[in-house]
DNA sequence: AACTATTTATAAGA
DNA sequence: TTCTTATAAATAGTT
């Protein structure tokens, strides 16, 4: 139906194949709602371009679709959702298993459940755990380090103040000034980022101390 | 398009309703087929008459409608499947999140990923480290009396057998016997066992012993 | 995207 | 149902 007949075959200009399959993807789509209105049956479409794109037709707006699964469900006998349903569970036996994996590292890390190990394994966690240990306390070091910067900082800031103070020339002007930049110092770490306490040695002494 | 123009609305006459709707349920599918050929797209098509009887065309010959299924599961993100498979779903979901935390605590433990946390985080991560360490050293420290102690029980015993075999009572018996217990003692730990380097101290020193 | 010559689908009749 | 056929609708090729 156009200008000439074509055989049904795939159409190898892209160009062409791609307006063919617009303009017939609407026309079936219209031939779906008419059967629908015009016979009262019940339609679904699902029509996917070569290039992943999906459109859909469901007579009747809400879940109709289930509905006509289930149909097919029980009139064709295939089992479409059991083999879906297999992967899910198997997906879920997988990263449960995974999961089983990780909870037992992570409480061996933490010293737990560790009676059923071996030496060497022990040795390994211990190494592990000397290796974290390292790194955090490296990375509190740096922070220490910028707090004692910040202090260093905010004390020459007090010097400087005090002799401003004493040169005893102040006016309202910079006496606003030397507050905003005494706040703004203040600010560069806030109350809750500074410790409260320092760490002690671990509780138990290393083995080798007492052999 | 027939011998004169119909309103698209439900054909009220059953016998024409019922005769136009096998003409155009094969006219959909032929549309179905066509555009399958033409333009290589996948296509999902269930006809359900007001009398129930179904007819469907998929294209592609075995489960090419759970793929249709499954795209469209994934691009509508309506929900298709039943409250089982719903809940498997979000089961996965669930337990993937678990992993996710899983993995990042792990690697906090291991001194990765370290840069975004805050001076508390970094605290309790080194208590936990700290417990841990204790833990395995407490663990390790048993094993290690235990093996003084076999020594110790084994240098008495050798002591005891120096002192048979100075006296030169010795028959072919009870000789089989002394070598009986002394295997025995031995088996307790065996060599796989017994560990071949002692640890030494962290590599990094505390925080505090610089400051 | 619009146009239009043709092909195709199908409504009504048998 | 199925066939026929006049006519409506869809659309291939073109602009």
């Amino acid at each position: 139906m156009g200008r000439g007949k074509i055989e049904i075959k795939r159409i190898e200009n892209s160009n062409n194949r791609h307006v063919t399959y617009s303009k017939r993807r609407s026309g079936i789509i219209k031939k779906a709602t008419e059967i629908t209105v015009l016979c009262d049956a019940k339609v679904s479409l699902i029509i996917i371009s070569s290039s992943g794109k999906m459109v859909e037709y469901c007579s009747g707006p809400r879940e109709t679709l289930m509905k006509i699964l289930d149909k097919y469900h029980s009139q064709s006998g295939k089992k479409l959702w059991d083999a879906k349903h297999e992967n899910l569970s198997n997906e879920v036996d997988r990263v449960k298993k995974d999961n089983d994996g990780m909870q037992v590292e992570l409480r061996h890390l933490k010293g737990e459940d560790i009676t059923s190990l071996n030496h060497m394994d022990l040795m390994a966690l211990e190494e592990a755990l000397e290796n974290g240990l390292a790194s955090i306390r490296d990375k509190q070091s740096r922070f220490m380090d910028a707090l004692r910067e910040n202090d260093r900082a905010l004390e020459e800031e007090n010097k400087r103040l005090a002799y401003e103070l004493h040169k005893g020339r102040k006016t309202e002007e910079n006496m606003r000034d030397m507050e905003d930049a005494y706040h703004q110092r203040l600010g560069n770490y806030n109350n809750t980022q500074i410790p409260f306490a320092f760490r002690v040695q671990p509780i138990q002494p290393n083995l080798h101390d007492r052999m």
